[in-house]
DNA sequence: TGGCCAACCGAACGAAATTCGGCCGCTCAG
DNA sequence: CTGAGCGGCCGAATTTCGTTCGGTTGGCCA
C-alpha cells in the first residue's frame, strides 16, 4: 500500500475504464508493472469491484428520501429478516443499521413524492415497525474518491 | 431505453470492466451494436461514469457513522458553505441535505471509535451548528444495481 | 407501394491487455 | 564483507479487444 497503489486507487475510482497503458504512462511505470499492481489491489480486496454509475434523474427516479425506522423492542429478533425485506425493495439504494434513536435508515429513490408516499405506506404495514419517519433528500453528494486516512497528528 | 439498454445497465453496474465483445456475446448482438448502445447511454447521461469500489476495511476505515446535524436557524443562510466544509473532510463518504428534524446527514468512515470521537468534536466546534448527534453504523449495504422502476400497477 | 431513416451487422485496422523471460537492487545469512 | 536468494520492475511478443465504416435490412410514413 505505497504511493503507487494510492495513486492507482485515485485514478480508478475516478474512471474505472482508463486504459492500463494510459495509467502507466501517467505514473511513469511500465504497463506490465501497472497491471501487476492493480491485480494485487484486487487480490488483496482493496478494490472490490468496478461499477457503472447510473444517473437517477435519467431513469426518472429524481425523488430521494431517508426513511428512519425503529422496530418494536419485541421484534428486534427479526431485525435481519426485516432488513432483507427492505433491501429487496427496488426503491432502496442503501440501508444502514445504526445505533441511536432509529434502528435502520433506508436511502430510497423513487419517481416522485406520490411514489414516496406509497412506499412509506407500504413499509408502515410491517408489524415489526414501532416508529417510522421519512425525510426528503434535497441534495445528495457521494464522494467518488475514498482514500486511506493519514494518522491524525 | 428498451430491454437491451437495461440489460447493459445491469451488466455494467455489476462489472464495469466487462469487455465489449463479452457483453455482445451474452446479449446476442454484434460488438459494434453493443458499443453504439453504450455510447448512447453515456451521451444521454444515463451512465454518468465508471468507478472502482474500494473496501473500507482494507484501508483501515472500518468504523462508520451517521452524523445528524441541525444548524442554528440564524445560520441557515450559510448552509452551503457548511455543506462544502463537511464534504471536504476526507472522512466523509456522502452527505445528505434533508427535511425533517435534521438539516444534514453525514455518512463518515474512520479508523475506530476514537477517531470518530475526534471527528465529532472537530465538527462541534462550528458555530453554525445548533444540534449534532451521531449514530454508529453497525451494517451498511449499498445496492450495486440501480434500475428504472416499473410504473406501479 | 415506394422511399427514407434508424439501427444493426461484420470485416478490417489500429490499439490495448496480458504473458513471460530476464534484469536489477535489496536483504539476509554465512 | 560477500554471495545467494528473492521480490519487483521492465520490455518485447502474442493474443485479444476496441473502434470505425460501408453495406444491409426492416419498419414507418407519405
Amino acid at each position: 500500500m505505497d504511493e503507487l497503489d494510492t495513486a492507482l486507487l485515485r485514478i480508478l475510482q475516478n474512471d474505472a475504464r482508463r486504459t492500463n497503458r494510459d495509467m502507466a504512462a501517467e505514473l511513469g511505470i511500465a504497463p506490465s508493472t501497472c497491471l501487476e499492481r492493480i491485480r494485487g489491489l484486487r487480490e488483496r480486496g482493496v478494490i472490490s469491484g468496478y461499477h457503472a454509475a447510473v444517473d437517477l434523474h435519467a431513469i426518472d427516479r429524481s425523488t430521494q428520501a431517508i426513511i428512519s425506522i425503529k422496530l418494536r423492542p419485541q421484534a428486534m429478533a427479526v431485525a435481519t429478516a426485516f432488513q432483507d425485506y427492505v433491501q429487496s425493495l427496488p426503491q432502496t439504494l442503501e440501508m444502514f443499521m445504526v445505533s441511536g434513536a432509529s434502528d435502520f435508515l433506508a436511502h430510497v429513490a423513487v419517481k416522485d413524492t406520490q411514489a414516496l408516499r406509497d412506499l412509506v405506506l407500504q413499509l408502515a404495514k410491517r408489524q415489526e415497525i414501532g416508529d417510522i419517519r421519512s425525510s426528503v433528500v434535497f441534495e445528495h453528494h457521494r464522494r467518488t474518491t475514498v482514500m486511506p486516512l493519514p494518522p491524525p497528528r
